[in-house]
DNA sequence: AAAAAATTAGAAAATTTATTCTAAATGAGA
DNA sequence: TCTCATTTAGAATAAATTTTCTAATTTTTT
């Protein structure tokens, strides 16, 4: 009774249970209906909470998991992690990454559509990674905080300083109070006394991290104004006591890093707060 | 160091480790970071593969989570189990995205994560027309004439900003001597008399133009400045007499255009020149 | 510079989990 | 109804994983 070939992908898998379920005995079709249904218990539950939930004994799992070819249950449940973490964000994303820049780092030549070609690839698979990553929540409480602020105060500097700008730009655009914490003639601190707790500070920062920006972020903290921190790592000196974080792993082709999803996420900030309170 | 309360949500957990970061002990932190960074690994591998991967005794990761309330390492895994579960995809993928695009097609209201959706996805469009739209010379004339030049001005103001602002701050890191004419204290006129012959000024302007960027546009033809021209169109006043014309068409959502193509186009440009010819 | 405290590595122990095995139960065919 | 084959439950065993513990190292304090 036993498939020589133990099937390789969840699909597979799904299918040759399907069609052998008629001439399954009484207690492995319970297994199958049960495998079938709740493929995630499957993947990240012990084989004794599987039994209970399924109500069978955890050898008849084991029984199963060998009836389609597999050595034991733990084999088999290999397949249903293996799907989620397909599914799952991050490590699809630096997997893809990694094919992919292993991929352009064979052709040695970079002449510039080569690398035009490779940046809008690699940027692609990060606006898609960003779509998947970015919290509803997180997107929900920025935007009202910046409501609520009386002003929206930016900090960035170096790489991130055109997000910054662009925030600045943009929000005055949609009549939003928006001031740039710019530093010119070194006045950042001088400048950041100002802010309060009725304001909140969008501090944009990234490896490796300014000391400027982390700065204005402690003031703030310390001032008491909301912190939204937009940053390629939770431990970043802005992000520690950010009330929002949005941690964004931007594109990097050989050692350049991009900013096109840190300027989509700020478009995005911008425009849902157009929508939903601006003019 | 015991913190009483093990927090019983993940966000909670990720805010509290970052927030502690600093005061945990090198081999701890090495946990922490791993943790942020990998939340899959932590759900779903066992401790000794955490472990080797992050470098670290299995023994330290139970120590890590005992520092947070936790038991043991199990009952923090726990957490990010029950993280997977919430988010995993019960029904398949494309069911998933068949309610999505149904709730966003009969409700116009546009809350910031359908903002986000189709904000990635016309951004990904729009670098995937770049790709093709580009042409192959106008690239390699436009580094040529940023090598031959001895200084690169930059002039882009609004919405063009930020554009202008990183290709300055980006070649100056390749070492290309790069200046911004940003028009403080409303200089630009007053600093675009000094551009020459040997010098190369790249003006980026989008509909509708400013008169700032078109008077060093202007400036620049009129003192045999070769000119390189990042715009929406052929006909806008600063690509009409540019050596080189870059024409990106920038996605657009209800309105509000989009930077991603031309941040990309000029993330290009100085990678393209850091291989040729700069460090 | 020495002593005390904290941190760490790694081995040992304990626990949990998976698998195998055996006896009992079920069911089919004569 | 008896026999044989199949299936099953549950205990026993084996494997794996987690946790604890101790000695050694590093760091801090005096």
């Amino acid at each position: 009774m036993k498939s020589v070939e133990p099937p390789d992908n969840l699909e597979t898998l799904r299918n040759i249970i399907a069609q052998q379920y008629d001439s399954l005995s009484p207690r492995l079709k319970q297994v199958a209906s049960y495998v079938l249904d709740n493929p995630n218990d499957i993947a990240l539950e012990t084989l004794s909470v599987i039994a209970g939930r399924s109500d069978v004994q955890p050898s008849t799992i084991v029984r199963f998991a060998k009836v389609f070819g597999y050595g034991g249950a733990s084999e088999m449940q290999r397949l249903f992690r293996d799907e989620i973490l397909a599914s799952a964000p991050s490590p699809s994303y630096s997997e893809r990454v990694r094919q992919f820049s292993e991929r352009s780092n064979q052709t040695d030549w970079l002449s510039p559509s080569n690398v035009m070609h490779d940046f809008t690839e690699s940027n692609i698979i990060a606006l898609e990674h960003l779509r998947e990553a970015v919290r509803k929540e997180d997107l929900d409480r920025s935007i009202e905080l910046m409501h609520q602020a009386h002003t929206v105060y930016l900090a960035g500097v170096r790489r991130a300083f055109p997000v910054a700008a662009y925030l600045a730009y943009s929000l005055s655009h949609v009549e939003k109070r928006a001031f740039l914490l710019d530093g010119v003639a070194g006045m950042t601190s001088e400048q950041s006394w100002m802010l309060g707790p009725e304001d909140v500070v969008i501090a944009v920062s990234f490896r490796p991290y300014a000391r400027q920006t982390a700065a204005v972020a402690e003031t703030a903290t310390a001032n008491g104004s909301p912190l939204i921190a937009i940053s390629d790592s939770r431990l970043s000196p802005v992000a520690r006591d950010a009330a929002v974080c949005f941690e964004i792993k931007d594109a990097e082709v050989r050692q350049f890093r991009s900013l096109t999803a840190s300027m989509c996420l700020a478009q995005t900030l911008v425009i849902s707060y157009a929508y939903k309170y601006g003019l």
